[in-house]
DNA sequence: GTAATCCTTGACGTGGGCGTCAAGGCCAGT
DNA sequence: ACTGGCCTTGACGCCCACGTCAAGGATTAC
């Protein structure tokens, strides 16, 4: 298949295929007129690259995965270099949540401090119903 | 003051009080030689700047407090405008950590999967205690 | 033949918040 | 006078994963 068909079967674009084919992570082979041709193979690679791109994994992450298919294996993540980038990304997650979570509490305890020195703002009812 | 010192004591650089300028969130006098001058107001507003962008604000963000302190009010969340900001960062916050959240359980599935599939992965003394 | 639809390479644009020269002006110390 | 350290504006670089032309070749449908 060429390189439009390819695009449309993964839900992207020729400029992504082509852009992974400059990263060398996804190389095609050329017809006689010189067109990108794709297989069923690459389909999987493709997919397996836009399901770790979906998750937020930088496509230098997605290479070891790939080249797990690549080398014959059933699964991208079936090779240990695959897991330790399961690992680290785990380890990226937990610090960035908790990072945001952290922040999350400051803004909302700034609000909370400002809403209640702002007149008329939070929650008039408590002295006028009294 | 001038540009040097403010940096300095914001623990930024004068390129970074520039490109405020530049972005008009943080105008400065100008003295005879053409050098920027700042005084003590300048610094409160540099600190509300840049407390924001540390908590992931972007620079549009920090201006209705800028301006907030700049119309005279004691802090800069001191106006319904930043407290807008506030709780739309909120809502920005919680999205994410909850999306980010999603994929840490989606990765660590997988890895649990897949270290389960690979042969001396994970847990040998099961079978060799046996 | 020709229009439509694919494909090719090349190259610049995007966003955000600056970093990093480059070329030169102003001022203090010696 | 000269050195060194501050300041000025201007402009390009960076990161990352592409988007978006531009100019042209290949193929298919009619």
């Amino acid at each position: 298949m060429r390189i439009g068909e390819l695009a449309e079967r993964a839900g992207t674009t020729t400029r992504t295929l082509r852009y992974y084919e400059s990263r060398g992570l996804l190389p095609a082979r050329r017809s006689g007129n010189g067109y990108r041709t794709y297989d069923e193979d690459d389909v999987r690679l493709l997919e397996q690259i836009r399901t770790l791109q979906d998750f937020g994994f930088e496509l230098e992450e997605t290479r070891p995965f790939v080249e797990c298919l690549r080398s014959g294996h059933p699964a991208g993540d079936s090779c240990p270099a695959s897991l330790d980038v399961y690992r680290r990304k785990l380890a990226e997650l937990d610090a960035l949540i908790s990072e945001l979570s952290a922040v999350r509490e400051q803004v909302g305890a700034q609000l909370v401090r400002a809403e209640a020195a702002v007149p008329g703002g939070p929650d008039p009812q408590c002295e006028l119903t009294g």
